[in-house]
DNA sequence: AGAATAGTGTCTTTAAGACAATATGGC
DNA sequence: GCCATATTGTCTTAAAGACACTATTCT
């Protein structure tokens, strides 16, 4: 038996979507996640969340969409009208009662973005508003469907993949200091790492490289460094913290 | 927007399924994983790969199944007969090529059996063989669909866990020594790792407890152990290799 | 000059690993 | 007793962390 099944009956296709939770850092440092808001539908009286909020998602289109992964690029495109660096699969959730009109299926999927991310937030006939919002933020507790437990979901696996890899670098401009990038892992992972330390392993890490140039800051200049042309952001064999 | 969307095109609807990499030890310590071999069918022209072999899989069934992981754990119940002990999401897979017949959405599990898993290897008109097979098999680099490189995501996935947490125990009986868990991680990951060095790490993580009761081997007896009844499987901090 | 921050060097503490010592069974 | 293996203890080496020192820029 396999993926594939002639003896499937009609019944058992499932509606498909894939729901993004993109993070960014606000001015301050904060980690953020965009929200929208799922509009009234009057005349649709069985939709079951008007103006709940939820994750960025949308439905895949069979005829636009060749895999999963350009799904949620489209869906991503279509409401910031931008591509992202980062985005990688969470994982997907089906079952019978996260919808409440039926069985459906979705993939979770999270996305970093740099502070010059260009989007224009897009709301459209579905969605009423589109939002940036704390991770702290009340309605990331009480979102449509099961997009709270996705949304938790995917900041676990932020959290946890950030500890052995150089993910954070995707969430500040391509030249960045190590000062800079040390401030990303503190406040993302709520601890205090010694500058000596995490200096040494992530240069030992050897997955970034010098630019040459220096950032002004209130004191010393920094050196500016960039991410090296690698596609896999590059893991720690030990965890940094 | 999100995972539901009344404006989803009927033609969207993509079949869904579940595909599952289920390791055992052999004998001899070697990792095994269960393949299907596909039937012929020769009443459907059409079925892409007759006779070539698979992981156990199935198509979700919404009557059946409250959601993916129950679709996983039906699937292996109707090829093995038997409840597995240990069973986690891996990740989704949908794309228009991976069948040649069209659009199709998989999620990939991995699942973990000891030695007396009571399986009973059940084929059926699909199915025309199913047998364990060592992870170097030949048939493995030849699979139906994309299931190769779904089979090299679950060890990947199972490798890399099992350096930072308890899994390999479900690969042993309930109660095992720790001489016998240190060689499942030494077989697997194909890394030797010093003796003390192992206990210290595996007691501190405080994820097992003594049963009271020794296993004679051709030496000294070893205390058997047994993992404490957490749901999850207790993760190391610092990576075990 | 003084404040602020970047980057480096040194010493202490802690963890990992090598290796030996002891213990317990089967034969 | 002898062999094989389990388990623990000790010492060495390597990594992590505390802390201080130097360097650079701005005011």
């Amino acid at each position: 038996m396999s993926t594939h099944d002639d003896t499937g009956h009609d019944q058992d296709f499932i509606p498909l979507s894939v729901d993004i939770a993109i993070f960014r850092l606000n001015d301050f440092g904060g980690l953020q996640v965009l929200l929208t808001q799922l509009a009234d539908r009057p005349k649709d009286p069985h939709f079951p969340y008007p103006n709940a909020w939820s994750l960025v998602g949308g439905r895949i289109r069979k005829a636009l969409d060749p895999d999963d992964e350009a799904a949620a690029h489209r869906t991503l495109m279509r409401r910031t009208g931008a591509q992202v660096p980062y985005l990688e699969p969470v994982r997907s959730v089906g079952s019978a009662t996260r919808d409440p009109r039926g069985w459906t299926s979705t993939t979770l999927y999270f996305a970093l973005v740099g502070p010059s991310f260009g989007w224009t937030l897009k709301p459209g006939d579905d969605i009423k508003a589109i939002e940036w919002v704390s991770i702290n933020d009340a309605r990331l507790r009480a979102m449509a469907f099961d997009h709270t437990r996705l949304f938790q979901l995917a900041l676990e696996r932020l959290r946890n993949k950030m500890s052995y890899s150089l993910l954070p670098a995707y969430l500040l401009e391509a030249d960045f200091t190590l000062p800079e990038l040390q401030k990303v892992y503190e406040q993302i992972l709520e601890v205090e790492i010694p500058k000596k330390t995490f200096r040494d392993k992530i240069l030992e890490l050897d997955g970034i490289e010098e630019t040459g140039k220096t950032k002004m800051t209130r004191g010393a200049p920094a050196k500016l460094y960039r991410l090296k042309p690698t596609k896999v952001p590059l893991l720690f064999n030990k965890n940094l913290i």
